[in-house]
DNA sequence: GCTAGGCAGGAACCCCTCCTCCCCT
């Protein structure tokens, strides 16, 4: 496997990206089929306004955590850089992860560029199919053995960790290259490198 | 006190529309 993907994963005051604001990004590279577990990218990002309590009491993510916080213009051209070419990989990223990053570039006026990504969700269907239990990120852990002791659930990084590890085995699981070939690589949107 | 929005995919049916379920925070 040639292709660089930055398995990568959101956190958010809610679930639209026309209403709510991006408040975690977490990112992990994979080289050759391999986690580089040292070359991590995380930032909280200020959303501008208060979290929600529920959000808070779900992600564990409160206002004091982001308040002295880039804002979103700003962390998202860094991600973008630490992104580069790579291929982006989210667990239900072509429903809620890309949305959200097209819909905030587009809401705070920030040039894009196109950027490829793949959603781990297809990955999954492609090892098991229809499937008990569906393939929400528990279940995908549960059937790979994955404990999440030790790791965040509802934090970005830590849901990058245990993510990454699933796509690591997922890929193990696929019969041949012609099935890494068979998922759908999608065009989303990062913001335009501005000079550093 | 605050637990929501909307896609993708299938069904029904003939090519769009409607419906239901999944999954994310």
């Amino acid at each position: 496997m040639n292709q660089d993907f930055v398995i990568f994963d959101l956190e958010t005051t809610g679930l639209s990206p026309a209403q709510h604001d991006i408040i975690q990004i977490a990112g992990v590279r994979v080289v050759a089929g391999k986690i580089r577990e040292s070359d991590l990218f995380f930032s909280y990002v200020n959303p501008g306004g208060p979290i929600p309590a529920f959000i808070s009491s779900y992600t564990g993510i409160t206002n004091a955590d982001v308040r002295g916080a880039p804002g979103l213009g700003q962390v998202l051209q860094d991600f973008s850089r630490y992104v580069g070419a790579a291929t982006l990989i989210a667990h239900n990223g072509h429903r809620f992860d890309m949305k959200f990053l097209k819909e905030s570039c587009a809401r705070h006026g920030l040039p894009t560029r196109k950027i490829n990504y793949q959603d781990s969700i297809y990955l999954s269907r492609l090892v098991w199919g229809k499937c008990f239990g569906g393939h929400g990120l528990d279940a995908v852990l549960a059937r790979l053995k994955i404990s999440a002791v030790g790791s965040q659930r509802h934090d970005a990084r830590g849901d990058v960790d245990l993510l990454a590890r699933a796509v690591e085995k997922m890929w193990g699981m696929l019969p041949g290259p012609s099935a890494h070939a068979a998922l759908t690589v999608y065009e989303g949107v990062l913001p335009a490198l501005l000079p550093a």
